[in-house]
RNA sequence: GGGCCCAUGGUCUAGUGGUUAUGACAACGCCCUUACACGGCGUAGAUCACCGGUUCAAAUCCGGUUGGGCCCA
């Protein structure tokens, strides 16, 4: 029992908590459930320094409540659907999705997220996480999919699932409908084209501004700002399109900023959301420019079937040619592009699969407000989402590795055929449809191509978890679920999605509680990205210092905002781990057995124990709260330096006898609670220093399967005495140090003097004598000494109550008092103030800071503990 | 352009009304005391981003500015 090596001790206490099955949910329980809504993993690649501290962070919840003797829900879980999984094989395998049969590349998917999961696994082990993998799923599951396609019957057939023919956002290169919260906006540097339109009449020119020349066929519209003099004379003329000679009128329209290029402004069926404003406003037809694979469609005229970017090129070289180019200026844009591939989005009328979500927004609101927010300010951020969404949800995409949209369309009409539910799950592009034809029409039906949106799989995580349509009992027992934890950047989707979801299917809110974090930035404050080359994997930190380190640095991260990465956080995690197993190795030795609690103790000891209990209060307001960042500093603090330092140093002279039962009860009692409270920062220390030293004389089989610490009722009259003998010990320990003597130097006698000496520290001499190596101690009420004041100090939380405006001029004067004797200050003192006036400043509105002189040499003397304390060499 | 958040010693960070601002890492000095030198004691290091306001009193509350982050337009 030498030294502690996590190298050896954390793979070692893996693979037990793998064997034992610790952190298995038990559905049968009678206890109290505490449920995560753990966030599936997904399975794209290796963990990143962000992932890292997520789990950790929920992993601080899941231990906390387990100790508090919750029956926790934490499962084990992976995301395996959707288009970055379908990217990274293309990429991988150097194909494209259409190159290869519909099931072959699905299969491909599926192969490349399995080959992660393990690794991915591997890692949620050496970071200590108590994830169950009893209850283990993965969202492409059928078991998982059979849920999202019944929770999609039972919302068609309440009417909430529509069929809509408006644009929505539309990736050329994925070949895929986006919602809204799948659309980024990247600054890119573009041109603002001028052109020159004619007016039919007057063939008098006009010049437009436009980033998108190459939707001029589809130029249905000019519009000038109604207040802008020096246009309006436009308004109602019909103008030439150049390269196409069509007609467009030109309106007065608010919306366009006149300041903006020419403050003239052309209206395209579609160039971006606010031509569609324009275009519901002026009622104007939805005419196609792009097709679904990105090239021009007919409309385009001789640049039909180039692809946009190509088109746009050849109708400037033309215009440029025809002189009808002005110029071209460099202009800052924030574009829309696609959240995977980062290719521009474009506004295409596709027929898609919506869900009624925006007339919801008021019970949506309403149910936000059922949930605690944690951070608080959270409740804002999907407050102000939830107001500023103007669209209904694009449910479908058009890809291949993602649950199949359960239901058939009639060739002909498009009459629907929904999937019943007890077929689910099942891909109506590979399973005949139940009826041969269509009964409206007598068609034929074809299975859908289209498959879900990945936040349709998603967003029903709580419903899967709770055994919903699974098993009834066990829905009821464990709906809703207690704790969503989650990152901020995902509140738009996974955390909206999921409350209106449940709220259409059952009516209520999916969990109570949600907690909240924040991002890891690299270390210079900077966004972690794998194009900035700044990307930090957590893998060779965990490798260098070990997992438990990893944790204490997300530990000290606080819940809802970002942190700049800080290697030097491992470097202290490393050394509690290693300060928290020799606190507990010292106990083990004084401890052969439990201790009981003696009927009589030193107040050094009721004072450590009175204190521990105010702790483990204070840490568990911090834990509710989920500010594990404060529980993980109380805990730290206090056992490094109350407990260690002061505790430790004072009590180990009586620990070793075999007759102070005192000293080994608090050492036991508040060693055990502090290494309780630490487990869930340090699980592998933890688990380690237990085994060693309190395995034999206590129940549990590990330490995270033991109980909370019990906070024992607060003292008072012990804390006093405890702090004074502290203060003594600790001031007489630093004199030692600073006079260069080691600190089990001999000195010869200690006088601890002052009026209440004896009631505060009778019973703790002989604690103060050994831990000092004293020859003599004694508790004098008065020594022959001087005492003069050497400064007065005011208090000014008492002083500006009393004297308001007065108080900052009186605080002055009483700073600036002579010295004197402390009898002088007894009884208040007066002030004289500028104006004249005298003021009477009472005693306990300032205190006085003595100075003590001997007549006797070879003395040291200190105020610590609220005496002087005179030392004799 | 809008919403939310952040700005504290060299670095990271605690601190939502009381004047001597917390701790860590790094630096320097001293000390191997039978749990720990991955330790102990100490030293130095901060005009609490900036400007204005409220208040007897502001790192803290209010308004504005600048810079950064997240989300959105």
């Amino acid at each position: 029992m030498a030294q502690y090596d996590w190298r050896t001790s954390e793979p070692k206490w893996q693979a037990k908590w793998k064997e034992w099955e610790l952190y298995r949910f038990d559905p049968g329980s009678r206890k109290k459930v505490f449920s995560i809504d753990n966030p599936p993993r997904y399975a794209s690649g290796a963990l990143h320094l962000g992932h890292a501290y997520g789990y950790t962070a929920i992993d601080f919840a899941a231990r906390y409540r387990r100790l508090k003797g919750y029956n926790v829900f934490f499962p084990l879980c992976f995301d395996v659907n959707g288009t970055p999984v379908e990217v990274r094989v293309e990429k991988v395998k150097g194909i494209k999705a259409s190159d290869v049969p519909r099931q072959e590349f699905i299969k491909m998917c599926s192969e490349f997220a399995e080959k992660h999961i393990g690794e991915m696994t591997r890692q949620f082990e050496m970071l200590g996480e108590s994830m169950d993998p009893s209850i283990y799923y993965q969202t492409d599951a059928e078991y998982y999919r059979r849920l999202t396609q019944i929770s999609f019957i039972r919302m068609f057939k309440k009417g909430l699932v529509y069929k809509g023919h408006f644009p929505i956002n539309w990736c050329t290169r994925c070949g895929t409908a986006l919602a809204d919260a799948e659309v980024e906006y990247e600054p890119r540097r573009t041109k603002l084209n001028y052109i020159r339109f004619r007016e039919a009449q007057t063939g008098k020119e006009v010049m437009i501004a436009t980033t998108r020349p190459e939707l001029l066929s589809t130029c249905l519209l000019v519009a000038v700002h109604p207040d802008d003099a020096s246009k309006a004379d436009l308004v109602g003329k019909e103008l030439v399109v150049p390269l196409y000679e069509k007609k467009v009128k030109v309106v007065a329209d608010p919306k366009v900023d006149p300041s903006f290029g020419t403050g003239t402004v052309m209206i395209c069926s579609i160039g971006d959301k606010d031509d569609l404003e324009w275009i519901m406003k002026y009622n104007l037809p939805l005419e196609k420019g792009i097709e679904e694979s990105g090239v021009m469609t007919a409309l385009a005229g001789k640049y039909a079937g180039m692809p946009v970017a190509d088109a746009r090129k050849a109708v400037i070289e033309d215009m440029r040619v025809q002189g009808v180019l002005v110029k071209q200026d460099d202009l800052d844009q924030n574009v829309g592009s696609c959240w995977r591939c980062h290719t521009p989005i474009e506004f295409l009328k596709v027929p898609q699969w919506f869900i009624r979500s925006v007339q919801f927004k008021d019970q949506v609101l309403r149910m936000i407000d059922e949930i605690d927010w944690n951070p608080e300010f959270m409740k804002i951020r999907i407050q102000n989402w939830v107001n500023s969404l103007a669209w209904d949800w694009v449910v479908s995409r058009q890809r291949f590795f993602a649950t199949a949209i359960p239901l058939w369309e009639c060739q002909d009409c498009g009459n629907v055929l929904l999937a019943e539910e007890e077929d689910c799950y099942i891909d109506p592009t590979s399973a005949p449809p139940r009826k041969d034809k269509c009964e409206v029409c007598g068609g034929k039906f074809v299975g859908s191509t289209d498959v879900f949106d990945t936040w349709m799989d998603s967003s029903i995580s709580p419903l899967y978890n709770t055994f919903w349509e699974r098993d009834e009992k066990l829905f009821k027992k464990l709906y809703p679920m207690t704790l969503r934890p989650q990152g901020l950047e995902i509140i738009r989707t996974w955390a909206y999605y999921t409350i209106l979801r449940e709220m259409l299917l059952i009516g209520e809110k999916p969990w109570s509680e949600t907690m909240i974090h924040g991002f890891i930035m690299a270390p210079d404050g900077s966004p972690m990205h794998a194009s900035l080359g700044n990307v930090i994997d957590p893998m060779p930190l965990i490798e260098k210092y070990g997992g438990d380190a990893m944790r204490y640095y997300a530990a000290t991260c606080a819940l809802g905002i970002d942190h700049a990465f800080k290697e030097q956080e491992l470097v202290r995690g490393g050394r509690l781990a290693t300060k928290t197993w020799n606190v507990m190795k010292m106990v083990g030795t004084a401890c052969k057995s439990r201790p009981r609690k003696p009927r009589k103790m030193h107040p050094i000891d009721s004072w450590i124990v009175s204190e521990f209990g105010e702790l483990v209060r204070s840490v568990e307001a911090s834990c509710e709260e989920y500010r594990f960042d404060q529980a993980m500093a109380k805990t730290e603090d206090f056992l490094w330096h109350e407990f260690a330092d002061h505790y430790i140093e004072i009590a180990k002279h009586r620990a070793y006898s075999e007759k102070d039962d005192g000293a080994r009860y608090a050492l036991y009692t508040v060693g055990l609670g502090l290494l309780k409270m630490m487990s869930i920062f340090l699980p592998h220390v933890a688990e380690d220093a237990y085994q060693e030293t309190f395995r034999t004389h206590e129940p549990s089989l590990s330490i995270h399967i033991s109980s909370w610490p019990e906070a024992s009722a607060r003292d008072e009259t012990a804390e006093a005495a405890g702090r004074s003998v502290k203060e003594i010990v600790a001031g007489v320990r630093a004199w030692k140090s600073a006079s260069g003597m080691s600190l089990n130097a001999e000195v010869s006698r200690v006088e601890i003097v002052g009026p209440s000496v004896r009631p505060v520290l009778e019973g703790s001499e002989d604690d103060i004598k050994q831990t000092l190596k004293a020859g003599e101690l004694e508790l004098l009420d008065s020594v022959p000494l001087s005492e003069s004041v050497s400064k007065v100090k005011p208090v000014f939380s008492k002083l500006g109550p009393a004297f308001k405006k007065d108080s900052k001029q009186i605080a002055e004067k009483l700073a600036s008092l002579k010295p004197g004797s402390p009898a002088d200050f007894k009884d208040g003192i007066d002030v004289v103030m500028e104006d004249g006036r005298t003021i009477r400043v009472a005693p306990e509105l300032f205190e006085l800071e003595k100075k003590v002189s001997s007549e006797r040499g070879e003395l040291e003397h200190m105020t610590a503990g609220g005496f002087t304390v005179l030392v004799y060499r």
